[in-house]
RNA sequence: GCCCCCAUGGUCUAGCGGCCUAGGACGCCACCCUUUCAAGGUGGAGAUCGCGGGUUCGAAUCCCGCUGGGGGCACCA
């Protein structure tokens, strides 16, 4: 199976993607690298009134986040593609449809319709209330003859319709994943080809489309399982081999149900916005419908075009389990070399403070080594790049105002914190260099000879220094905020607790 | 209402007739490590493999029914 391949991410472009959206494109993505065949993307452009302003910036801006390259396809958000299949947005492929409807209509397969939405509108009413399935009642194509249809054709406005061959026999969808599935045509009724603003369907321009790229494959979400009949038979009627067809499961909200905004943060994009790795990303939805083995999760990009196959996707829909994500981002995170760790976060920290960034008092841009310096500290922390800003405010804060409270460690009293912080303060004016060894030389020994435990000595002069009873490891945080400014935190914390006492 | 798909711990999953006293991961709990928080290590709780029938010497695995969940039935994709 990797002669020809050709597999196509066709989004219509009508909102955000979310990552059931994705999550499709990706799985097609695999398939091309791994069987080196071609990714086309094909913006599905036919209903005018759904199109929303900015949605194909953003579905091409998700894909390049997670480098889901396309072989073929838009070259921009202005317009133009590259490929030689193209042009890749339906819109600008009217002609190749209105081919293909009068190829129907002479074949007899489809005939023109002028009901009007209130007479299909009354119609569905009506079997909705004697328990009908809905569907179009062959009005147009029973009460009128060709003749007259294609008379008022040249004059009014109408639709085309399919004619589906009720007196032949099940049709068969082979799916990849599913096997065989079988229809009986008396389920379908006649579907419309092309509206009557001259712009096809999906049924119509996804076949067209798919035939003329040459598609070999169509891996879609399992949605579409159920129009693939209607698919079929255009096929059959135009004559054209079919594609395989692989009907992927479905990503669910929480509830199971089909992914939809009221599940929250399901925007792709917006995963980019709370701090995950494109790579995290990319290998927890690889494994949302499909596994390696017992075991393998973790899959680097390559690992992942190596293994990935069809024959290993999965059948049942799957929750997208945000928790999982999340451990999954902290694992790369912690993976990444410190150096890359620190330009990753450089964004997040410089955004708005309304945004999630450091307080706007902070002057940007951020001094990217001083960055650097402080992202090891806090590489084994992170789950996600925009919690860096909380950890790190610290370390772009003036002077701490600690609460007194913090200041004295659990099981001590106040006086004793205050005599231990002078201690402090009086060994550490004898440090000679300010670095972690002579910082930790310095003043471990100190809780022995004061009496106190590590833990709370280490924990006054944690609070003292940092405003925070959390903070990273000890030394090397008092040196990122240097000599300085420890020293002045530490002599206000003992000011703080004389003032208390 | 009709049609279709699906079904292993809370979640993602392995399992394609005997290796299963059902494995891994997330999450959860405990302990260890430890200057806090993490990370890491060890251990644990958690599944009558949705239910009921078959087939078979033997079924989570095959068949049927049921139930449950999901999806679809537009001049939307």
């Amino acid at each position: 199976m990797s002669d020809g391949v050709r597999v196509r991410f066709a989004p219509s472009p009508t909102g955000e993607p979310h990552v059931g959206n994705i999550r499709t494109a990706l799985f097609n993505w695999l398939f091309a690298r791994h069987t080196g065949g071609a990714f086309v993307v094909r913006i599905e452009d036919t209903d005018q009134e759904r199109k929303v302003e900015g949605a194909l910036e953003s579905i091409l801006a998700s894909l390049r986040w997670l480098g889901l390259d396309w072989d073929e396809g838009p070259e921009s958000e202005d317009g133009g593609s590259h490929g030689n299949f193209g042009p890749y947005f339906q819109s600008e492929r009217l002609a190749l449809y209105h081919e293909a409807a009068e190829k129907l209509l002479a074949g007899g397969d489809a005939y023109q319709c002028f009901c009007s939405p209130e007479r299909l509108d009354a119609m569905r009413k009506e079997q909705q209330r004697n328990q009908q399935p809905p569907g179009y009642d062959r009005h147009c194509l029973t009460q009128l003859t060709a003749e007259e249809r294609g008379r008022r054709a040249a004059v009014e406005p109408h639709v085309i319709r399919f004619r589906i061959p009720r007196e032949d026999g099940t049709i068969y969808v082979n799916d990849f994943i599913r096997g065989q599935v079988a229809y009986e045509p008396t389920v379908l009724d006649d579907f419309v080809i092309l509206k009557s603003d001259g712009y096809p369907t999906y049924h119509l321009a996804n076949v067209v489309d798919d035939h003329f790229m040459e598609i070999s494959h169509v891996m879609r979400a399992e949605e579409w399982l159920p129009s693939t009949p209607r698919h079929v038979l255009l096929y059959r009627s135009l004559d054209w081999e079919p594609p395989v067809f692989a009907h992927l499961p479905m990503i669910l909200g929480p509830d199971r149900s089909k992914l939809s905004k009221r599940h929250g943060a399901t925007s792709t994009l917006a995963y980019q916005q709370d701090g995950y790795l494109p790579e995290a990303l990319t290998n927890f939805m690889a494994l949302l419908g499909w596994s390696l083995d017992d075991h393998t999760e973790v899959f680097s990009r390559d690992e992942l075009v190596e293994h990935f196959d069809l024959d290993r996707v999965g059948k049942a829909g799957a929750i997208f389990n945000a928790e999982k994500l999340t451990w999954m981002n902290g694992l790369y995170i912690r993976q990444l070399p410190p150096e890359e760790l620190a330009e990753r976060i450089l964004p997040f920290l410089e955004r708005p403070h309304a945004e999630g960034g450091l307080s706007d008092s902070v002057e940007r841009p951020l001094d990217a080594a001083f960055v650097a310096t402080l992202t090891p500290l806090i590489q084994e922390r992170l789950k996600r790049l925009d919690e860096a800003p909380e950890l790190l405010s610290l370390f772009f804060e003036g002077l701490p105002s600690p609460a007194a409270n913090d200041l004295v460690p659990k099981g001590v009293s106040p006086e004793q914190a205050a005599e231990a912080l002078t201690a402090v303060v009086d060994r550490l004016t004898g440090v000679g260099e300010w670095e972690e060894v002579a910082l930790e030389d310095a003043l471990r020994p100190m809780a022995d000879e004061l009496g106190l435990k590590t833990g709370q000595l280490f924990g006054a002069v944690r609070a003292a220094v940092t405003g925070r009873t959390v903070s990273p490891p000890l030394f090397a945080t008092m040196v990122a905020l240097g000599r300085t400014h420890c020293m002045d935190a530490l002599n206000n914390a003992v000011a703080t607790l004389q003032a208390r006492a």
